[in-house]
DNA sequence: TAACTATATCAAGATATATTGATTTATTAA
DNA sequence: TTAATAAATCAATATATCTTGATATAGTTA
């Protein structure tokens, strides 16, 4: 009962799911990026990446100081099925700023 | 957006789980064999029967002034999925108490 | 009609979650 | 080693959600 209410209540948020979808459309960003995209103010930022993260949606990957988010795959049947859902909602994506190397929030 | 996260909303809550389960399990239920059956405080199952009735995941129908809640059917894909999620944990149902027809609660 | 019953809604307080700015931690660069 | 940067965490406030008891709304029965 406890990982299931995690899991929906990691979606139940408009900026996890724009984060998520982000994500899954643009893939592997480091967290400066999505800051830059999103218009994100950090800590934020990071506390919804923790909690899709911790809610099995998210993984990372330290390289250095940054830390890369992508979806997680595989994805188990139900959050696989979430994200498909999430993929067929009306969201105007902004674009990806690739400003890596230089980000000096 | 909007309708993604109501229904995902109705679903963070482990009460709501409970009685979404619960009906699917039993079937179509009066709300007074509800209370019986779940020991819930009535203002507070009304409350959540008219949340997963909103999101789309139970019907009602009105008999004179009772009111019998149903899982709705068909549900789409993801609500579906949801419920099937549901049906896999691992919970501990309480007994249907069927006690309509003298329910004076 | 008046009293009763089933359900819904309201109001107040309690609890949880989100946002922001400040601080901390870890890594890299000077 | 010191300064700078990326990211995480903390603290305070704001907002949303849940619970309870009280009240309102219908339908039923005497």
């Amino acid at each position: 009962m406890d990982i299931f209410l995690q899991t929906v209540s990691a979606l139940n948020d408009e900026t996890r799911v724009l984060l998520l979808r982000f994500l899954d459309e643009n893939g592997e960003s480091c967290v400066c990026d999505l800051q830059n995209s999103l218009q994100m103010i950090q800590s934020r930022l990071s506390r919804h990446l923790k909690i899709l993260k911790d809610a099995g949606f998210l993984r990372v990957e330290r390289k250095g100081t940054w830390a890369y988010y992508s979806v997680r795959t595989p994805l188990d049947r139900f959050r696989l099925e979430a994200l498909e859902e999430i993929r067929h909602l009306d969201i105007t994506l902004p674009e990806l700023q690739r400003e890596n190397r230089g980000c000096k929030i």
